[in-house]
DNA sequence: TGACAGTATGGTAACGTTACCATATAATCA
DNA sequence: TGATTATATGGTAACGTTACCATACTGTCA
């Protein structure tokens, strides 16, 4: 029924050793018989069987990227990435979401059953000791993206939220805002207190003292979040002239929210998003601080492969770089 | 070094085919050599092998989704949904995209490797005739989405674009507007041929001529086009009054234009997205058309399941319903 | 009592590939 | 010449699972 290696042999008539190194391209093989076992490839139309391959040689070309389900189309950017550069390397790269809160350990049982040649862990997944024991045990290396795991001896690329925050932040002010809002999720993971302390920064830096009433913290990054943190912000008696939000989400619910109360961007209101994911969509396109993916993909997969070589080495951790994108919406202030 | 069914078996102390039938919960177990078998499976961390597995039965709990790289946010969604509807199922999807045009191939000879039970293909990947020979040597169901390849007997899921859009913009119609544009993408596919025809049904039935125009059709799903294709019809000597645009991407472009030329929405201009995956998140939210993609994922596997029990089955054609989100977008025109 | 169904368990041949080993011939060199 | 290297090919034992078959040992009932 299926076409094996054994039935390319017999109709180019050799041996099935000699099928698998023309497959692999390497040890010795003379044309002539390379090429009737091309031929025979081609019309029995021969589909390797990546099961059985996995099985004997103990890995599959195949990189694992686990997320926890998120509407957050950065995601998917940052999957296109390493996409890319997998494709580009012969590896397939499998994105795997999880669509609850402890999916993660069936998709991580699946990936090691399958022997990934590497698992990318992306922001969310809650991945615990347990199963950085069992990737241990399985010798399968790891990397973080936007989240480290440095205690477990796990690689990361992490963004440099603090630094971007601080500097959009800082832009602001040095167009003279006084009162800069910031609108950012609950801090429960790292990536949050980060980006809150560089907004702390950027005030300090400007002798500016922090007005808690300023701060809003939502619980999810959703454009209703956003708006209702912007409404709040408007109802104080004195509202901020500049909002740095912590997600282009979220600065799609504050144009919202100021619009709705007749203000105009950038005339009375300066706005930065964060991701720009969605920012160059909105009216008017805003500033955003922006992600440098390029290149990412190719540098998690050799964060990978330098840890698949040297398995204890010492983690490594590499940043993403943001840039700022200015799009005109962080003006001076109108009074 | 790995654990294999055979160490669980010599530490329970009992056969190999003792341990496969306490994981796979059939036959015959007594209940002491059953807990004795749990407790060495939990004690030894074993971790089944899912090549060795899909090697011996020939089949892999594995659904695969094939997309070509998009940045329409939909997929993802539609992703979402089957992922959901398999893991209930005990099956795992892997969304697999293909990052460039001819990538399908090896990706899906990937998917038969892994012995793949089924196959999903989303809009847009472009699979040949080839590619269907293939998948009905390896027996694999396959079901489409938004895309129908009846000539070639699969199932698929449609949305009744045509009835959708001539929804809509009869909608704009009722409303009293006389001069309503589209904004729709090149009908290479059928998907936007169906969408256009709706748009001029929704005219026909009531009595206004069409205007090519009104007509602008974009390279891609994008908001820069979206904006060019406004910016055009702001320029037409009577421009239109109300726009449908094919993808909340375009309407999100069309709403720049419109801002940009100080137009008021939907004071000045009615405007309509279609997905609504970015509509709820512009200023104001607009109207979209929104497809259900409730029980999406169960009604794919269900047609996979069939088609698996009845390969020679006529095809399947299901539809996904739309429903019209109406956010106050389209109203009565001015004058 | 024997016959038979139900319960309980173990042995083992595949599945299709890979990687090692063995073998054989041709080319090269001291 | 013999020794050595490069070229070329084939055989085959695993990899870890599944599913079938065989073999028991219970009860139950005629």
């Amino acid at each position: 029924m299926t076409v094996t290696m054994a039935d390319i042999a017999r109709k180019a008539g050799c041996g099935i050793a000699t099928v698998g190194r023309v497959i692999h391209g390497n040890g010795y093989v003379s044309g002539k018989v390379r090429e009737r076992i091309e031929k025979a490839i081609a019309e029995l139309g021969y589909v390797p069987d990546q099961s059985a391959r996995a099985l004997k040689a103990q890995r599959s070309g195949i990189i694992g990227c686990l997320v926890l389900q998120s509407d957050n189309g950065l995601y998917y950017r940052i999957n296109d990435e390493i996409i890319q550069a997998a494709e580009a390397r012969g590896l397939t790269c499998i994105p795997l979401e999880a669509q609850k809160r402890g999916g993660e350990s069936a998709l991580l049982q699946t990936m090691l059953g399958m022997h990934a040649d590497g698992i990318v862990l992306i922001s969310e997944p809650n991945v615990t000791d347990e199963h950085f024991a069992l990737l241990r045990r399985f010798k399968t290396p790891v990397a973080a993206i936007e989240r480290g795991y440095s205690e477990q001896g796990v690689d990361s690329l992490l963004v440099r939220d603090r630094e971007a925050v601080q500097d959009a932040v800082g832009r602001m002010i040095r167009a003279g805002h006084r009162r800069v809002a910031l609108i950012a999720r609950e801090p429960d993971m790292d990536v949050e207190s980060r980006r809150l302390q560089g907004y702390l920064d950027a005030l300090e830096a400007a002798g500016i003292e922090a007005d808690d009433a300023l701060i809003r913290l939502c619980g999810d990054y959703t454009v209703s979040f956003g708006r209702e943190a912007m409404e709040a912000l408007l109802a104080l008696p004195e509202p901020p002239t500049a909002v740095m939000a912590t997600a282009d989400t979220l600065a799609a619910g504050v144009l919202q929210a100021a619009y709705a109360a007749g203000l105009r961007i950038p005339d009375d209101l300066s706005v930065c998003g964060y991701d720009n994911v969605l920012s160059q969509a909105l009216s008017p396109a805003i500033d955003s601080v922006g992600l440098s993916l390029k290149g990412l993909g190719e540098k998690v997969l050799n964060l990978l492969e330098k840890r698949r070589k040297t398995p204890d080495a010492p983690p490594e951790i590499l940043d993403i770089e943001t840039d700022y994108i200015s799009r005109g919406t962080v003006t001076a202030p109108k009074a």
